[in-house]
Formats: structure tokens, sequence, C-alpha cells
DNA sequence: CTCATATCGGACAATATCTATCTGATTTGA
DNA sequence: TCAAATCAGATAGATATTGTCCGATATGAG
């Protein structure tokens, strides 16, 4: 019933590209500062590319880039980019695990709570999280540095 | 971020005694029909126990009883009895682990999204559950037995 | 008193998932 | 042509989940 650190990962890394949001950012220029390690953030990034939040470009110049506004891409969209679809029980998602089926008492019950869950999630974007973060000498060096 | 199969079986349990709630089920009778495994859900017991969910007593007539009205049961309770207080991120409960310690962008969202994630779980019962399940021979059979 | 029944508690094994790393391939601009 | 980067997949290591087993203890029945 938690986040894993992955998706920890995913929304840190967002907020930090999310103060210059035109800026094409390396793997290495966010996971340094966050304390990411590089190889893992780049898992995390091809997902982000795959469902749309970011473009990527290769070779010498290239890196990653956001594709709208932080300000349209909610929790809800961060996590089911990491995670997939969210599902508080495994039997929202196939039917057979619900291994009493179509009397499973529980199962509307879940499904009115994930509502509610990914609808509060929907609710916070990436701007709004990154207008919040303080701004101090240390984590200004990790964004301090030269861009478009 | 989905409940445990551990919670599911405890749900499913609590939901299956919620039928006699007067009676003093043994781990057998309320594993069998349910088709958990016996010894897990011995471990489940034992923490519905701990968390007064649930009474015990050993010996020849012993066996596990409800200690308060179905209707008294919310499913927050049931599953922080078995998987402790509700957290999202690692960082609600230790605050060490949130790296950025007090300019996290993320801690108040996090907190924001619990509570009403754990305020909407307080709103259902195990009575609620139980009354919604449908009859069948098959579940029938389950608990057509002797006792309270 | 003895015995079968049941919970209690801990250790343990098997499995799955999460986290992290590495490697080779491909693309790109200088 | 070369260095810088993403891309894709394999894989290892760590951790969590799921499930089993066993000895200890308590209890009521005979």
């Amino acid at each position: 019933m938690r986040i894993s650190r992955e998706t920890d990962y995913a929304i840190r890394c967002l907020i930090f590209m999310a103060r210059r949001p035109l800026k094409v950012h390396t793997v290495m220029e966010v996971a340094r500062p966050r304390g990411i390690p590089p190889s893992f953030l780049a898992k995390i990034l091809q997902k982000f590319v795959k469902s749309g939040i970011l473009s990527s470009a290769r070779g010498v110049r290239g890196g990653f880039r956001l594709t709208r506004s932080p300000a349209d891409i909610t929790l809800l969209q961060v996590i089911e980019a990491v995670e997939g679809p969210i599902s508080l029980n495994d039997c929202m998602v196939e039917r057979e695990t619900c291994s009493l089926a179509s009397r499973c008492a529980a199962h509307s019950a879940w499904k009115e709570i994930q509502g509610v869950l990914a609808a509060k999630l929907g609710e916070y974007t990436i701007r709004m999280l990154a207008d919040q973060e303080e701004y101090t000498p240390a984590f200004e060096a990790g964004i301090a540095e030269e861009g478009p």
C-alpha cells in the first residue's frame, strides 16, 4: 500500500526538470544532484518517453525534455507512467484472480476507493510541487547550469 | 501501490466470520471454505488478536471470535492491523529516508493524499461487505455448521 | 490424569518483486 | 571519424512477500 522507490525517484526527477522546463537534461545532470542511481534513472526516463511525458534525443547534444508544461503533468500520470495503471487489489486488473468472481463482496468497495484515490492524485501537478520546493545554496548548485 | 495478498485474505476471512459473529471459529473452519493456506491464515489471525479485532481461546473448544460487531470494524482498521500504519511513501514514516528532508516538495502532498485515502477506508465496514455477499449453495456449505 | 485439540511463537524456505548495474547497439553533432 | 548520449535487454543483488513447519503451551473431555 505504498509507492515504490522508483516512483519516488520519478517524481523528484520531474520536479527537478520542471525548474527549467525547456532545457534538455541528460541522465547525469538529473541523477547527480538528486542522488538517484544514474542507470536506474535512465530506465525511468525511458518509461516517461514511452508514456509521452518526456521526449528524448540521442547523440552529442541529446537528452530528455518535458513535452508539456509542469502544470499539465499530474501525480496520477506520473505514477501510472512508472507503475502502470493503479489498482489497489489484484482483482481490479484480472478478474480471474478474484477467487469468488462475481460475488466478491469487496470488489465494488475497492473500485470506489481506488476512484477516490485516483481523483486525488489527479489534483496534484508537478508544477505545484516544484513551486513549493525551497531554494537553498546546495539545491541551486544542482540547477545552476547553462541551458537554452 | 496495492494491498498485499495477505490483506486480501484478512478481509475475506473477516467477511466470512461476520456471517456468524458469535461463533468461535477455528483456523481450519475459515481457511478451507475460503481457500486460504491454513498456516498462513493462522499468522493473520494472530495479528487480529494483537490489534484487538479478534479474541482467541486455546485448547479443545478453542478458536477465534470477533470482539465487536462487524459494523464497527472498518477496512482501515483491518489494513492497519495487518500491514501496520498506512503510508504511501517511506518518508511518511521515517523522515530520514526523505533525502531532501524539510524541503521535500512532495511531503505535504503525500500527507494530504494519504489522509483522503485513510478517511475513505474508514467509511467501509466489514458489515457492509458481508451484507453485500451473495448467497450460493457452495458458499452456504462453507458457513452451514453448528455453533456459536 | 491423560490425551486430543487448538492456539502461540519462532524459525525457516520458497518465491516474487524491487533495485541496481552492465553491456552492446544505435544515433547524433562536432 | 569520434565522443556523447540514448536505447534495449540481460542479469545480478537485495528485499519483501508468501507459505510451511515445529516445538511449546493451554484447555476441555473422557
